[in-house]
DNA sequence: AATCTCAAGTCAATATAGTTGACATGAGAT
DNA sequence: ATCTCATGTCAACTATATTGACTTGAGATT
């Protein structure tokens, strides 16, 4: 975890394309890792890692969620879910309450120091996206909006 | 490894922004996926997964590598590329032989089988990209493309 | 010839992130 | 009283990675 390591030799390595369409495969690749580069390295320095921080993302923006929706949402099963969560609990970065109702779920929210981490985090991966915009312009981070959405919803 | 699951979820789960650009962060986390499932889904049916596939990739596109090479190239350790290699160079998708001059490092090429499996998998993502680029056209494709340059070299 | 170095390979232990299956618990609903 | 449902937990397993220690085989150096 210490991560001290020549950070994965991630220099874009120069590779011969054989297609046309190798140069923006290899950037999503990389557009990844340069995003989450900083983050992750935060998040270790606080024993977390990228399960605990989806789970402090989605959390953060569905306060009073469920255990059995959260698990909809990240899309693994309730034993994956476990151990984050209950670091995150023994941590009281999450909270948890029965519903008052619905005595039957539990409901989850952020305490204020899961708060701030989830922002220092998530503020990490905005950083580098604001930069790229702010160099691309309105237009062009309107246009990379755009690219990313037919990606991520093809079929 | 079946994969039958309900695939994760992941239609997008609708979650409040708190910022402007949580959009923009979950639209990199789908489109990595958007770009990857069919890829992914077609390698499994291989036998195969990921790391098999950054291996064919790269051996692709540098014939005659060195182990070591490819290590930097990876950013991984010798020890976690020795078991997929190993599978690769049974199946005979991957072959090496010893350097004509230099006798210590061993060259690897993908064989005619890899070749195609490495072009099938790689297929599936660069349709995926193809189809978004055909619909933002080419100045959002090219606008696309800058913004993912400038967050892959963000450093 | 003996030794040093270097690339590669292998063994063991460990961590992390996930899976499925089986079962327990506690509360509401019938 | 019992059924269902959300949650929780135990166990066994898989895949992908890590570090450390060591071997092997070939070339280079002394």
């Amino acid at each position: 975890m210490t991560k001290t390591s020549q950070a994965a030799g991630l220099h874009r390595a120069s590779l011969t394309k054989l297609h046309d369409l190798d140069a923006a495969l290899e950037l999503m690749y990389y557009g990844w890792r340069g995003m989450t580069l900083e983050a992750d390295a935060y998040l270790a320095k606080q024993g977390l890692s990228r399960p605990h921080h989806r789970i402090l993302y989605v959390v953060a923006r569905r306060p009073d969620i469920a255990i059995g929706a959260l698990l909809e949402v990240l899309g693994i099963s309730k034993q994956a879910l476990s151990r984050p969560l209950n670091l995150l609990l023994e941590r009281k970065l999450v909270a948890s309450k029965r519903a008052p109702e619905q005595h039957r779920s539990k409901l989850l929210r952020l305490t204020e120091a899961g708060r701030r981490i989830e922002q220092r985090a998530s503020d990490h991966e905005r950083k580098v996206l604001r930069e790229a915009f702010d160099r691309a312009g309105a237009s062009g981070a309107a246009a990379w909006m755009a690219v990313m959405e037919a990606i991520a919803d093809h079929n």
